[in-house]
DNA sequence: TTGAAAGCGCTAACAC
DNA sequence: GTGTTAGCGCTTTCAA
């Protein structure tokens, strides 16, 4: 591949001026900037940006580390994310920690601060503190669709009011007149989706409805496991006309088992789920859910991260605003019969 | 962030003692190594990569170019592509077109054979000619999930036997009695999915059915265009007992479609597509599908783009065999009633 | 076994 | 405007 140099050669310059004719135009001569231009469209050159990296002493990419991109939410985040980057005109690295720390770990050693130069953290079995170091010798971090308002990383973060998504679901089904509820409470990587149960309980509560223990799940965060769970709901708590979950992949589960069991949604039960991960409008019956505004988080994520390796200096921690969620109604609710 | 000669500073020898205790460990001393090792373990020390790249000419990241990872197909293949990558040293940075080709000239004249050391493309809106030029002067390119065996193309590429995956579907809906069956043909990225369509087709005739035009619909690859064709077949085509589609994303769509319009799947109406996507298992009823190993495939794709690497004289074309397609036999198929 | 020196391809003062 | 020079952090001969 062709070098600075070899264009320099051909045009008859030295690699400064080529490096300014890519860089700062408007410092060389028009004629000069022509020559060089020829020179390289003629040898196909492109710069190596390993070598600008190290030069400039900052790289062009960042990473995202998540558990595992085959969880269907994490694809829309990433797309969003990486257009954000490239807008910014940085590269994406997908970091997929398979739920494993030790992968995580080796990523963040490797990566942070020389490849990429800053990290964007979605749900990891790392600790904070660890992260706080590596964030303290290396490239800045940002943890982004945190979900415990209460207690805030020392960390910079995009938080999502996660709990206002329950609330919202807990408003909704109430409206439609149902008391008998019962809850999908998902476990993911980033741990117990508590601050969305939270809120919706404390609605119900206010409503003078207490919880009822015997049909609640904790379950792993996915469409299988909402499918089990809600199997067994059905069996064992028969007069519940309603179904919250922490997230659209239960919901989704719940779904096909109701479908399974015979019972229509929403006339028999309804279901609503949180996330509005594009799947929600594409089942039948469609699913109600409360949206968090994914493209507008990885956005915001990404200027974080952005704003924060132009001027390390500012403050942290730092806590970013996102869209409140919003209610989505579709096909999956309906007034209790 | 400590470098190579504050390292060597302080353990009083030079950068490229370092140097060796990390890369050749049994050209050093062993007491030295341990003064080298407790300098790095003093100061956090963490290779730059970039640096490294640069002195060794070439780098550990490899790109995945894909249109979009938000189809749904996708996450699963760049999950077993980058573990495939990480296994043998690599990074994977996620290159998303969203199926611009211009986008994906970008990202290719600005990281193939400088940030990244080999691109793997999927599907992409830019012509083959064009790819190849690269391949001529930066980095090796492989294209995977070849679509079309006839005309193999002049680069490397992992090719997926779909004509086959067709056959199976075409045999499995055969055996079960159909004989009016429907086609949902997809349109992808790579283009209309013909080489499926034409494996199924084929048995057909070989059984005698000649294909009828009128149950026959070309569509995007999606849920959503699935969902709309189905419906509009229903309407019209109201004899046919089973639909083939060329990928589970479109099976998905007309299993909703089936659901919402009162169809009993398998019993009045049996689906099967291709792929065996994650969604198959977890929609109700579950959807036969013919399976491409989409592990083995990307575990190929990477094996081959890092031998390309390794040895960039092999010959080329090079065409990769990866297991054929399987029939998976789930609930949405059923013996014609 | 270790060190000295050159160089990877580029940028960024600074001088001309 | 353009060239000279030094250096980014590392690897890699080659000598010692």
């Amino acid at each position: 591949m062709a070098t600075l140099s070899d264009v320099a050669r051909l045009a008859e310059v030295t690699a400064a001026t080529v490096s300014n004719v890519l860089r700062n135009p408007d410092k060389v001569r028009p004629e000069t900037a022509k020559r060089v231009m020829r020179a390289i469209r003629e040898l196909g050159y492109r710069p190596n940006l390993n070598a600008r990296a190290l030069a400039e002493g900052r790289s062009t990419t960042l990473a995202l580390m998540l558990s595992s991109i085959a969880n269907p939410f994490y694809p829309e985040f990433v797309l969003a994310a990486e257009r954000a980057a490239r807008r910014a005109g940085y590269f994406l690295m997908v970091c997929n920690t398979d739920d494993d720390a030790e992968i995580g770990r080796a990523y963040l050693t490797q990566i942070a601060g020389t490849l990429a130069e800053g990290v964007l953290v979605l749900n990891t079995d790392i600790a904070i503190n660890e992260l706080c170091e590596t964030a303290a010798v290396g490239a800045p971090i940002v943890l982004s669709l945190w979900e415990h308002p209460g207690r805030l990383p020392a960390l910079p973060c995009v938080a999502v009011d996660f709990a206002q998504a329950g609330v919202l679901a807990a408003r909704h089904l109430l409206e439609l007149g149902h008391r008998d509820i019962g809850m999908l409470i998902g476990d993911g990587c980033g741990g117990l989706q508590d601050a969305r149960a939270t809120g919706f309980r404390d609605v119900m509560r206010d409503a003078g409805l207490e919880p009822d223990n015997a049909a609640v799940r904790e379950i792993p965060d996915t469409i299988d496991a909402g499918y089990a769970a809600c199997i067994d709901l059905l069996a064992r708590e028969s007069h519940l006309t309603a179904l919250f979950a922490t997230n659209d992949l239960l919901a989704i589960g719940a779904l096909q088992a109701l479908a399974t069991r015979g019972h229509k949604v929403p006339d028999d039960v309804s279901v609503i789920g949180i996330t509005d991960i594009q799947l929600a409008h594409q089942v039948r019956p469609s699913l109600s859910t409360v949206a968090i505004n994914t493209e507008a988080i990885a956005q915001a994520s990404i200027d974080l991260l952005i704003r924060l390796i132009r001027d390390p200096d500012v403050q942290t921690p730092l806590v970013v605003d996102v869209p409140p969620p919003v209610l989505v109604r579709r096909q999956s609710t309906a007034a209790r019969k």
